[in-house]
DNA sequence: TTGTATGCGTTATCAT
DNA sequence: ATGATAACGCATACAA
């Protein structure tokens, strides 16, 4: 039933070796040869074994997507499949394929299953995959990986982010310039980074248009409706209320529209609201919402070209590197 | 650098079949051996060689989901993350893992390019990618396959799917009992198999409940919010208007939900509003969205099962099912 | 241009 | 309980 090289080379009435070197195109093959191996080979059904061909070359011709799959609120889980695609995109290229490995326990050892044992040649997780000390010990064993999310600290390793700072920053600005005066920032926890990164940007952004940063107009807490709509209920309801709000999520963004609706404010003329991390349904809420763009596609781009330079040993000038999101301004901030 | 079960043997001074036997905790190696083998593994960091391993063992551990990426808005995609949860949580028992293959081309041959070369042992895709003449291929190979998505015509095809008939009758029902009169569906092409079965549920439960069927309740098009907005304005405008909605997407269920709000109809008192695709986001619209919820988790789940009963040989005695959908009942179809 | 021999790093069979 | 040796299916250096 299984046919291997052996099967052709008798059939074909030549040695197995000439009949690898047909499989691989040699340029030492002559053309009449190739063809009649080709047309056994055809007849035959025959298709080279893969992990034969892997054992020889010493190489897997596959890459591993590390994930943990118990977090299921992971910022990257809803750009997944984007990512995914993008990555796919690259590796292909090489005829690589990518495996996703999840990470089960606590100290799922993947290093041993899939870095040690070889059966990937080279790695993308994020960085909350990835302390300093187990970063070290991919670079000591000169395994390609690549991390999507910044990593301090050790300036060999190759990371691409999408900048968050930048993005709020781009947000805060945009709500300044468009006339508003009083900007709330409703988001998650400060241990969060992507959350505290963006509200960096907001702050700086508040300064150097010497706009007074109100402590109180920062809340802090999980992202989810509830707590956009009971902050902005609050905030709502102050003395001196915020004229825009800045939602670190989609859901908070909900809670927040609801809240400002229910209070009787108009947007965008008395309030704006503008959110990260554009989402399909963004453009039909009501009113649409303004929100920061990622392309996630291209942050998988990005991985799978830094990681694909390594194993290719291509040196990358510059392997450390932010992505710019892009602002796309809607009817809920067009105070004007 | 690279330390090989020949290194471990001569430092631990026995055969590499011993090594061999160590790794495999055979039952015949004592432990006093497996314990000497076992320090020197550990001291010189050894890891056994995952491709040589399957050459050896004639098995890749490893299975493949096939998918189109180019289809960015295909169905599973949204549940992506959550199918392949599903998957990974049942081949990992196996200690297999999961490969991501996208066809590039109309004419890819990944059957050549994983099958037949043994790089998986196993694939799931869905029914779409998929025609009886492949699947009969694969069923002359031998080669384990699980499809998502029914395949009618081969009763060996190994395939599970979400039940849209039964899902369409679920949301039919409902409105029914809750008050609902004349019940119009919005919906996608006809061509789309998940629409249409869900539209023959929705025809079914009319009858079943006397209520006549009618031609201009039935909206085909585009599943945009576009197209749900200038659907349900139009049949406001009618004569003999319909008092429920039933929504074949969300991008639809929003475009309906601003119509109905324009024409000035409370939902759910006057206006019924239900759509399928559970969403984060559903309990959080206003009002929140009646809908149907579908364990796409469990989908993954189930499928990987399928294939790996395959693959281990077990006998699987129900190898084509469906899975429920759940009916979430929200604020929106909430009549009395 | 083609063939021979050997290696890739394991597992498995059969002795011992 | 352990070891020698032959697979596993292909690639490649070197010889012819």
């Amino acid at each position: 039933m299984k046919v291997t090289i052996n099967d052709i080379a008798k059939a074909a009435n030549v040695s197995k070796s000439t009949v690898s070197k047909v499989i691989n195109n040699s340029p030492t093959i002559s053309d009449t040869t190739k063809r009649k191996v080709r047309q056994v080979m055809s007849e035959h059904n025959y298709i080279p074994s893969s992990i034969a061909t892997q054992l020889a070359k010493q190489s897997s011709l596959s890459i591993g997507l590390i994930i943990d799959m118990s977090r299921r609120e992971h910022f990257l889980n809803q750009f997944f499949y984007s990512i995914i695609g993008g990555i796919e995109s690259v590796v292909a290229n090489f005829n690589y394929d990518l495996t996703i490995v999840n990470i089960h326990s606590q100290r799922d050892n993947f290093l041993d299953r899939f870095v040690l044992s070889k059966k990937v040649e080279g790695i993308i997780l994020d960085n909350t995959l990835l302390d300093t000390t187990m970063a070290n010990q991919l670079l000591e064993h000169s395994f390609p990986f690549t991390v999507i999310g910044k990593m301090d600290g050790n300036s060999d390793v190759h990371w691409v982010d999408i900048d968050n700072e930048l993005g709020g920053e781009m947000i805060t600005k945009h709500l300044i310039e468009a006339g508003y005066q009083r900007i709330a920032f409703i988001g998650g926890f400060n241990e969060d980074t992507i959350f505290s990164q963006r509200f960096t940007g907001y702050r700086d952004m508040l300064q150097q248009y010497d706009i007074p940063f109100v402590d109180n107009y920062v809340k802090n807490g999980s992202g989810t409706t509830e707590f956009g709509y009971e902050s902005a209920k609050e905030l709502l309801s102050e003395e001196v209320k915020p004229d825009a709000f800045i939602c670190a999520s989609n859901y908070i963004a909900h809670g927040v529209l609801e809240a400002v609706k229910e209070a009787n404010f108009a947007i965008p003329e008395q309030i704006g609201v503008a959110t990260f991390d554009n989402y399909p349904l963004a453009p039909y809420m009501n009113p649409p919402l303004t929100c920061l763009d990622n392309d996630t596609f291209f942050l998988g781009e990005a991985a799978g070209n830094l990681l694909m330079n390594q194993i290719k040993k291509h040196t990358d000038q510059n392997y450390q590197h932010f992505i710019e999101p892009k602002l796309i301004v809607r009817e809920s901030t067009r105070k004007v």
